[in-house]
DNA sequence: GAGATTTTGTAGTGAGCGATAAAAATATAT
DNA sequence: ATATATTTTTATCGCTCACTACAAAATCTC
């Protein structure tokens, strides 16, 4: 055996690195939208021309499709470092909103959640993609509800992903961090009404 | 003086009713955001040619803006029948909140609030036509309750406006008129906690 | 080096967008 | 009837979009 296990492809070596591609796309997602980046505006930053986008990466849905899967490993709330099962639930449910206040409001550049706005796509392939990790994470939520709260844990579920989601949208709004952390401690009077009823 | 002051105009007269357009207009920029409807979309649905369009609503945001006048005396919550002096604070955002919920779910083919939904879209002139409308609304409610409880006013409409903002977004992702009702009665509990604290 | 393989840059494609020029059509004013 | 005013229809315009055909360039295998 050859002392190069990691033999090279063949070919003309490519000029670009598709996994900083892919984390400078997620910086444009995330900051414009979707559908407010276009493929010209993808190549220009990552500084190629679009035949060797299109030959990376299949098409623009296929690159929002990677900046998920990066965005999941990456940006995402950590829900299983927040669902804890050492504290109260409410405990878990508030410290999950303020972390996405404090998240949605970090980079004044690029605020919000990217995968809740990519739900709003006005394309359809986007907002199925970005739809499959939004309902993902509400079925984790309400699942870690119901193991000690089932009868409250569908309604519970769909009060914080609707809280999420209005946090969301209102840091695209403009609103800075302290208004929404307090909106998130706000929301949390509710959860522990719920919860201690 | 004559006996028709009603003098038709000369020229040509118009084969449309542009009030009737706007209610058209209205319907589909509800249904599927500014973004989602082109002129054509419009001209096609109301039946004319595209310069008729231009020429009696000069562009698309002209036309935008329209159907936002046409809202907001037709379509828009009313908030001077809600914001009430006659019963408590809570009591009246708590029927704000509920009463967003119906309607953002009463109409399966335009879900949402159109001002709301409006302020997301990628086009700069339209987000601002809409976001004038939703800046309004928040300093009403606002002022509505520093009236009786100014040290809470900021936080509670920041809260109760991104409450509607996730009902709005939520009502777009298919949540049916139940859940966002209860939705809106769980973040009543909220405000209650505030208020009589 | 010869041939195989992959990426590159150039230069487009067709479709859809918002918006318009020009002239025919239809009304009133005199 | 003629002139004037307004809207209509027809046929685009220029632009951006996502996407691609093609051949030259760069690397590997042999």
């Amino acid at each position: 055996m050859s002392d190069k296990n990691i033999s090279r492809r063949r070919g003309r070596p490519r000029s670009f690195d598709p996994g900083e591609a892919v984390a400078t796309a997620q910086g444009l997602f995330h900051s414009r939208g979707y559908d407010g980046v276009s493929v010209a505006d993808v190549t220009s930053a990552i500084g190629i021309n679009a035949p060797s986008f299109y030959a990376a990466f299949g098409s623009k849905a296929g690159l929002y499709d990677q900046v998920l899967q990066r965005w999941a490993c990456t940006g995402a709330i950590p829900l299983q470092d927040i669902l804890r099962t050492d504290r109260l639930v409410e405990a878990s449910l508030v410290d999950l909103l303020t972390e996405a206040a404090r998240q949605y409001a970090a980079d004044p550049d690029a605020t919000g959640c990217l995968v809740l706005e990519g739900t709003r796509s006005n394309d359809a392939d986007a907002r199925q993609a970005a739809s499959a990790y939004s309902v993902a994470a509400q079925e984790a939520i309400r699942e870690y509800i119901a193991q000690r709260h089932p009868e409250s844990a569908d309604l519970l579920a769909d009060y914080v992903c609707t809280t999420m989601v209005g946090l969301s949208a209102q840091a695209r709004n403009g609103l800075d961090r302290n208004r929404l952390l307090e909106v998130a401690e706000t929301a949390g009077l509710a959860i522990s009404r719920v919860l201690t009823d």
